[in-house]
DNA sequence: ACTATCACG
DNA sequence: ACGTACGTGATAGTA
């Protein structure tokens, strides 16, 4: 983001320029290990200034020179169309939503932090009597040794460094066959890691308007999707009920509501997209509950009174081709061997058979090129796809069959971030873009203008890009991010 | 500075 | 024989 920073350098306050000396030595930083490796990335603008501070005349002429350099590159690579349409434009979206930022509600995060702590502590003179000894609950190593030495449980995986591994899947393992510490140690964590990375930190990065500002990055990601920093506001809890009590903290302005709007299963369309699957885009062209579709095909189950855990399975298959699917990965996931997974997979290869042709020939453009692209022109690097160990080599595979997926989905919506300003503004809607996640997008609107906002947000993302199957948009609206689901 | 863990799409 | 599902960032503990 160092750009949007340049482009507005002239109109920010002490504090706002201070921060944005920090960007560009942040993205200088990055410009020379990028450089050293010898690829480039589309992150920098020619952006001209006029009657602006001495440090935007300063990051002005780093940019112009790293434009002079980066420029011929982009045209080599091709990529010269989507910087010019896409990248760049996203700058100034960006810049807005960075100062815009997002209302947060201070007094409930206070009290849900002092909630916890009062919580975690009842949590933890629980866990002492259990193990018999008191110790700091917080440090893997010293849990480790408590469960698999002084306790003497079964099931305990040394790593790398000898530790125990003690993560959720370990302690969901002694909660199952009744060890209560287990349980008690992951609601422990739970409540730690909701208070420290969110609730405390929230408040300290609140402006004095209650709003915090995150920073985006534009080249972090291999696959063009965005970032976020400082916080980090792409990973705000929802899936347990006490995370989405923060996710509710997430409030609208006073007279204003939050309008939510979703792609649903992009990915998915991508793929079908992509490797030109006919069942798969025939059944999006139907609007057929996706997942249901898949679990008829595989299971050979008719879709009408599809039971829910056949469908659970039929998803888990979804995302495992989409990750570049492996028997072991699908097994774990599922709960069942790599033997049976690895029939779940041969049934989806036969009944979806464009997909083998999309994983060989993706595999093969890596290999020759050393990257893949998305339907959009962007360059996947995949350094690691020759690596001569086969588990690098495997897993490069993997990140270069998702790529062209993830990154597909991240071409899509950037376009229709950088449509959305005029769309809103032609419509007479002062809505804002406050935030994306990947696949969605947050505005802050009057609460005269939620339904309308939420309308045009869904024409508008809905025709950001034409590819051969439909895309859909899910739009809510609510007073907290919670509510606008 | 590095590792383990866990929050999200 | 091996052992990871893809992409990120923040925090606390450890060395």
């Amino acid at each position: 983001m160092l750009i949007s920073y340049a482009q507005d350098a002239g109109n920010f306050s002490h504090d706002r320029e201070t921060l944005a000396r920090e960007h560009l030595a942040h993205e200088l930083k990055s410009f020379d290990s990028v450089a050293g490796s010898g690829r480039a990335r589309l992150s920098f603008a020619n952006v001209p200034l006029a009657g602006a501070s001495a440090f935007a005349a300063e990051a002005a002429d780093v940019t112009l020179r790293l434009w002079a350099m980066l420029k011929p590159l982009l045209r080599v690579n091709k990529s010269l169309a989507l910087y010019e349409l896409v990248e760049k434009r996203l700058i100034p979206v960006l810049t807005a939503m960075e100062l815009h930022g997002v209302m947060v509600d201070r007094a409930d995060l206070r009290a849900m932090s002092a909630e916890f702590e009062g919580r975690m502590a009842e949590i933890e003179t629980d866990i002492h009597r259990l193990a018999g000894q008191d110790f700091n609950v917080g440090s893997p190593k010293q849990l480790g040794e408590i469960l698999f030495e002084r306790m003497g449980l079964p099931g305990g995986k040394r790593g790398k460094a000898g530790a125990w591994g003690t993560d959720s899947s370990v302690l969901e393992g002694l909660a199952e066959q009744g060890i209560e510490v287990a349980q008690r140690v992951m609601d422990w964590r739970q409540l730690a890691k909701l208070k420290s990375t969110y609730a405390d930190a929230l408040i300290g990065q609140a402006d004095e308007n209650g709003r915090v500002h995150t920073s985006f990055q534009m080249a972090v990601a291999a696959t063009g999707r965005l970032s976020s920093t400082d916080p980090n506001l792409q990973n705000i809890p929802v899936r347990t009920v006490e995370g989405a009590r923060i996710r509710k903290t997430f409030i609208a302005a006073p007279g204003c509501s939050l309008i939510s709007a979703d792609y649903s299963q992009i990915e998915l369309r991508l793929l079908a997209h992509v490797a030109d699957i006919a069942a798969l885009k025939e059944s999006f062209a139907k609007g057929e509950d996706i997942h249901a579709r898949t679990a008829s095909e595989v299971f050979g189950v008719p879709m009408a009174g599809m039971d829910a855990a056949t469908r659970r399975r039929a998803k888990a298959i979804n995302f495992g081709i989409i990750y570049g699917i492996s028997a072991f990965g699908l097994g774990r996931q599922l709960g069942i061997g790599a033997g049976e997974a690895k029939a779940y997979i041969d049934a989806y290869f036969k009944r979806y058979p464009e997909i083998r042709a999309y994983m060989e020939a993706t595999k093969e453009e890596a290999r020759s090129k050393g990257y893949v692209l998305t339907p959009f022109g962007r360059r996947c690097w995949v350094p690691r796809i020759k690596d001569k160990m086969p588990q690098l080599r495997a897993y490069a595979e993997r990140q270069a069959i998702n790529a062209p997926l993830q990154g597909g989905a991240a071409d899509i919506i950037k376009q229709a971030m950088v449509k959305l300003p005029k769309a809103m503004a032609d419509a007479g809607l002062s809505a804002t873009l406050i935030l994306q996640v990947h696949d969605e997008l947050l505005f802050e609107a009057p609460d005269g203008q939620a339904r309308a906002t939420a309308e045009l947000a869904r024409e508008v993302m809905q025709g950001a890009a034409g590819i051969s199957v439909p895309l859909t948009v899910e739009t809510g609206i609510g007073k907290n991010w919670g509510d606008a689901h």
